[in-house]
DNA sequence: ATGGTCGGCACCCGA
């Protein structure tokens, strides 16, 4: 079974290149991030004609979210326990929890996440990105058990080798010692990178200053196995053609998809 | 310290 992540930075305007990437990788599983589409504005017709069901949330912001699955889309589940909301001021109440979907495909339960990006240190924000890390973590420990990935854009480089240039990020987001250690609380937990073994390149380039062109990204995007999923894992890369300018029609993501095959 | 480029219920704001 090959399964993928992808923050796509809006599923109707890259329909055409999610299709393609279906087609051109034959992916069994397909989370993506940054859909920016409600669900009456899912384009269903070329995925329904090639065998895939979608399950999907959010709104057409930043927060959207969807499993596309063609081995089965089980026990769907819109945001995992306990996940935090983000109140804009005290009279509001929180936005809705859409950043993270949950399914059983073929045997395996995966979550597409989309880790909110925190904004900067001084950010209410950014408060709330480790509190969404903590929840997920306290979560995930009543999946770790199983056969599980949790998948998506986790908006943090763990190490100073997932950026291009760490000097460029000392007032930023994505380094911080708290972030870093929010991430690594997974692996104390039996969560594997199951991607960096076989390809431990950037995930996401910034649509300025022709950073791809100089390869000038960092590595974001990532697939946490449990134990006994990730010890199935033959193989895994980084799509990087997909992220390249000069291929395909129109603007690429900012982000490359990542695929993982198990055995 | 800026600015550059994307996307969307858009002429700004968040990524």
């Amino acid at each position: 079974m090959r399964i993928a992540t992808w923050n796509v930075n809006s599923l109707r305007t890259r329909i055409d290149r999610v299709e393609a990437l279906l087609d051109r990788h034959e992916i069994d599983v397909l989370a993506l991030q940054e859909t920016k589409a409600r669900e009456d504005q899912l384009p269903l017709m070329g995925l329904q004609s090639r065998g895939y069901e979608i399950a999907a949330a959010g709104t057409n912001q930043w927060n959207g979210v969807a499993i596309i699955s063609r081995v089965g889309l089980e026990d769907v589940e819109v945001g995992f326990p306990g996940q935090p909301g983000y109140a804009k001021d005290a009279a509001d109440p929180a936005e809705p929890e859409s950043r993270a979907i949950g399914a059983t495909c073929g045997g395996v339960r995966l979550w597409s996440l989309y880790v909110p990006n925190g904004r900067k240190p001084d950010d209410p924000h950014y408060v709330y990105k480790l509190e969404w890390y903590a929840a997920l973590r306290e979560a995930a420990r009543a999946w770790v058990g199983a056969e599980s990935v949790l998948v998506g854009d986790w908006n943090v480089c763990p190490t100073d080798d997932d950026v291009f240039d760490v000097t460029q990020f000392k007032n930023s987001t994505h380094v911080t010692p708290a972030e870093r250690a929010a991430f690594f609380a997974f692996a104390e937990d039996g969560w594997v990178d199951t991607v960096k073994p076989y390809d431990p390149g950037y995930t996401y380039w910034d649509y300025y200053r022709q950073r791809f062109e100089r390869n000038r990204g960092l590595r974001i995007d990532f697939l946490l196995g449990s134990p006994s999923l990730a010890a199935r894992v033959t193989g895994a890369f980084v799509d990087r053609d997909e992220r390249d300018p000069a291929q395909g029609t129109g603007a690429p993501s900012d982000h490359a998809p990542v695929v993982v095959d198990l055995g």
